[in-house]
DNA sequence: TACCAGGTCCTCG
DNA sequence: CGAGGACATGGT
């Protein structure tokens, strides 16, 4: 496919997403710190039960490195109860934020100051976050140029005559294809997801 | 009622 | 490795 051809064509269909605009937000840590947490809660499920989550989290003052590395179990996974799978992501939360904590003396910004390949290794060893988990903090929490691949995208490939069996060989697919910039992998993602969603919509209403 | 949703890890052969 | 299963809620 013309991967610069079809952003346009995604691009006129649904319009600007621009989502979570972490870097323009006051307080850069806690919108990436919860742009961290959403990646993981967000791990096959819908957006939706996972705003939930977040909400519930926000309310309960616990959306911090500290609250969530020194909560009790129960009551994290109590929060987190509505994003579904919510005793392995509660866990996954904590491990998360524990490894940040030990690993940054509890400075979370300071983990998006290392080198680009060694931060993801690191990310990737932390049990609980794999590869999609990983570039998504990547991508929108910490700015970097890394274009996440999900199910909507290996859809969209699809659905375009594109197909690989290694999540790596997609990443690489449209980091070749389209210019270097944060802000082009983020909106083009988010653009993917419109199209992504929409698709289901049209299939259960047939 | 059944099926799906922006994955990841573990186990077994 | 690689296939298969577990994990769980909320919406349609």
């Amino acid at each position: 496919m013309n991967v610069r051809r079809e952003y346009e064509v995604l691009r006129r269909r649904f319009g600007v997403q621009r989502w979570w605009p972490v870097q323009e937000t006051p307080d850069v840590g806690a919108a990436a710190f919860e742009m961290c947490i959403g990646a993981i809660l967000t791990q096959n499920t819908s957006w939706q039960n996972v705003e939930k989550a977040i909400e519930s989290l926000r309310r309960a003052n616990a959306l911090s490195l500290h609250a969530i590395g020194s909560m009790r179990l129960p009551r994290l996974q109590s929060l987190v109860r509505s994003s579904g799978y919510y005793r392995q992501k509660a866990k996954r939360l904590k491990t998360f934020s524990r490894f940040v904590t030990e690993r940054y003396g509890g400075n979370f910004k300071m983990m998006f100051h290392q080198p680009l390949k060694s931060l993801r290794e690191e990310l990737l060893s932390i049990n609980g976050v794999g590869r999609e988990t990983a570039d998504s903090m990547l991508l929108y929490a910490g700015g970097k140029p890394i274009f996440v691949i999900d199910a909507y995208t290996r859809r969209f490939c699809k659905a375009h005559g594109v197909v690989f069996d290694d999540y790596d060989d997609y990443r690489q697919y449209f980091e070749e294809r389209v210019p270097k910039r944060t802000r082009f992998y983020q909106e083009y993602h988010a653009l993917i997801v419109a199209w992504g969603k929409e698709q289901s919509k049209r299939k259960t209403a047939r």
